[in-house]
DNA sequence: CAGAATGCTGTAAACGATTACAGAAGTGCA
DNA sequence: TGCACTTCTGTAATCGTTTACAGCATTCTG
């Protein structure tokens, strides 16, 4: 069906290792066979075989990212990210999601094999999602969001010093009472931003107690539910500080119906920052991922792994997270957020503007 | 560096042929035997490599998906359709983007033979995305919002109908003179549903003029600059409708700004219904997409053709778009439209919703 | 003009799996 | 014992490439 450089060789008069030397343009040919031979590839439609060639090569010039589900912006960022980054080097991205336990999980890292020539692997548990042995031994791999491991890379979001920081801040605007919505208990990220709120709270003025904590799940209902228990929080609190940007949403329509107004009566903080959270009314002060560029890192290093081979060293990195103030929290730098980016589109934000923000996380 | 089908051989003291029966339930094998198989793969952690296997058995269980460009939330809906439906037949996804003209696509093509079974690809030209001579012939494809092909399959999405009845929708509210801000001029989506606003107006009692018509990109900044020349229009219209909705939110933000009030001086209606559309002030009215409807049927699609192989028939469908009614336009049915759903998160609608606008499309 | 160097091309062995075919061992039956 | 049959296993061809090696002309060098 699919025709093959034996028939191009056939068709040129010569043999296929003329063929294939003329097609990936190594040793001496003569410039007519190589004429012949490039005629007879065009009318034949000749495409080389990907899988066969990678067969012998060693080489697939594909990496592998394997997600525990593709849905939302920050999936679709991050893969972007990795994309862009793989592409530019000359690789090719297969993306694999939907994996939603340890099982299936390693049932894609054994389908990769032979298909890809390193992986990057997001998985939101709180356990390492692989075990060493169901991979060759030193296959490229780095975990993104996931605890540090001694065989693998790994690539993490700064979700305590992001949260740390929101509760700096919160309390620096004169919040006292900050109550939290929290998000998935066995969630990595959320126990993370759990731990810098604790953090926070305990080493400044604010309010400790329990009874400022409300379950969620980081999703929107889970914000849009939460409205109750926060209410029914005496003293009351002036803060809400939710552990992600959805749930921060979902509080804010509840508030919204309830006639409750932000940041008047509650201030509102959320964390991603989602490209909703500025287009939503108020705009909602969170803490920003650098999501794409977690993607571009972890195409970097894997790059760099599959490059270096087995003397490649594992390492784990933290990459930082930055506050962006806007007005839930009433101390809005409403100038400082544009209103529409000149740049890709709905979610970019210029350079200069993460700087910004990354100087007063740090100061 | 990585176990073969050869060392289990040897280490199970059996030959390869054996080894491959086992792990794959072919042919009869001794109890005693396929123990000592079992245990001695499982002892060397060996993974079957896929592109070994595929180049014999002609399959590779993975389909390809070429974008032009991951950006948004579009793709990554239109991913996680093909993806869920994929996995739920036991392929594999390899995702490329970013490809931005023919040549590139086409090399594209090229990479992906011998790794996928079947291509899915989305091509936002107006020309088609591939000549029949660069794939294998009567590979299964299916094109994505590209013009129809007899070679290929083809699905699209009623971008001309839902302009059409957004239109219409306008025109019911009492409005005569719906400014319109188009997409880029090379835009598949945006020349329909510039032509779907042309024919509509016509129909209608609504004012048919060219200087209505203002130029935009899809990018929010284009909403956000075509305010100046909106404001210029004389006489001036009572509502806008953008051809997509970032371009539309765009606006409302510079109308915002300008202390302009939505709906009460100028209707907006955007096209696409992305999530944030109903989490801006006023919320969006809006065409919905059924985005990841069509990542789905896109891959039923291409699973039927590379099962039935070369008697498979090429057919071009379009999938119904539908009116989603919200505030910007004065006529907000806003409790139809629940603030958090409670699916899966951000922008999931539950389907009894979507029937609901489909209803309004038609009634 | 011998011998070396060079330029071009073909042969054949990989790569890691699957599978048709054949052969060996065991069983049942006459 | 001989034959047919079943059950299990091994040999080797195959998929579509790349590439080490060898071989043949031709040209250069001394």
């Amino acid at each position: 069906m699919s025709v093959t450089i034996r028939e191009v060789a056939r068709e040129a008069l010569v043999s296929v290792a003329t063929v294939s030397r003329v097609l990936n343009g190594k040793g001496p040919v003569h410039a007519d066979t190589e004429r012949r031979i490039r005629k007879a590839a065009k009318r034949l439609h000749y495409v080389p075989h990907g899988g066969a060639r990678s067969l012998i090569t060693r080489k697939t010039h594909t990496i592998g990212v394997l997600l525990p589900d593709l849905y939302g912006e920050f999936f679709s960022e991050v893969i972007r990210g990795i994309d862009l980054c793989a592409r530019r080097s000359g690789y090719h991205v297969v993306v694999s999601s939907s994996h939603s336990n340890r099982a299936e999980t390693e049932s894609m890292f054994r389908a990769m094999r032979g298909r890809v020539d390193g992986l990057i692997v997001l998985y939101p548990g709180t356990r390492p999602p692989v075990r060493k042995g169901n991979l060759p031994d030193g296959f490229p791999v780095v975990l993104l969001n996931a605890p540090g491991s001694r065989s693998f890379d790994s690539l993490n979001i700064d979700n305590f010093g992001g949260a740390f920081a929101m509760v700096r801040h919160l309390v620096s605007l004169g919040h006292r009472r900050i109550a939290f919505i929290g998000g998935p208990a066995q969630n990595r990220d959320a126990v993370e931003r759990l731990r810098g709120y604790r953090e926070a709270v305990r080493a400044s003025s604010a309010d400790e107690s329990r009874s400022l904590e409300v379950a969620g799940d980081f999703r929107e209902w889970a914000g849009y539910d939460a409205c109750r228990s926060i209410r029914s929080i005496r003293p009351r609190p002036s803060a809400i500080f939710a552990a992600n940007d959805a749930m921060a949403i979902g509080l804010l329509c509840a508030f919204r119906e309830k006639g409750i107004r932000v940041p008047e009566q509650y201030a509102i903080a959320g964390f991603d920052d989602i490209p909703i959270a500025r287009y939503i009314t108020p705009p909602l002060t969170s803490v920003r991922v650098p999501i794409s560029a977690l993607g571009e890192q972890a195409t970097l290093r894997v790059l760099k792994a599959i490059e270096e081979g087995p003397r490649h060293e594992w390492r784990e990195e933290t990459l930082p997270t930055a506050l962006v103030i806007r007005e839930s929290c009433g101390a809005g730098a409403r100038s400082e957020d544009p209103p529409a980016p000149r740049g890709r589109g709905l979610s970019s934000v210029s350079e200069s503007h993460v700087g910004k923000n990354r100087q007063r996380l740090s100061g």
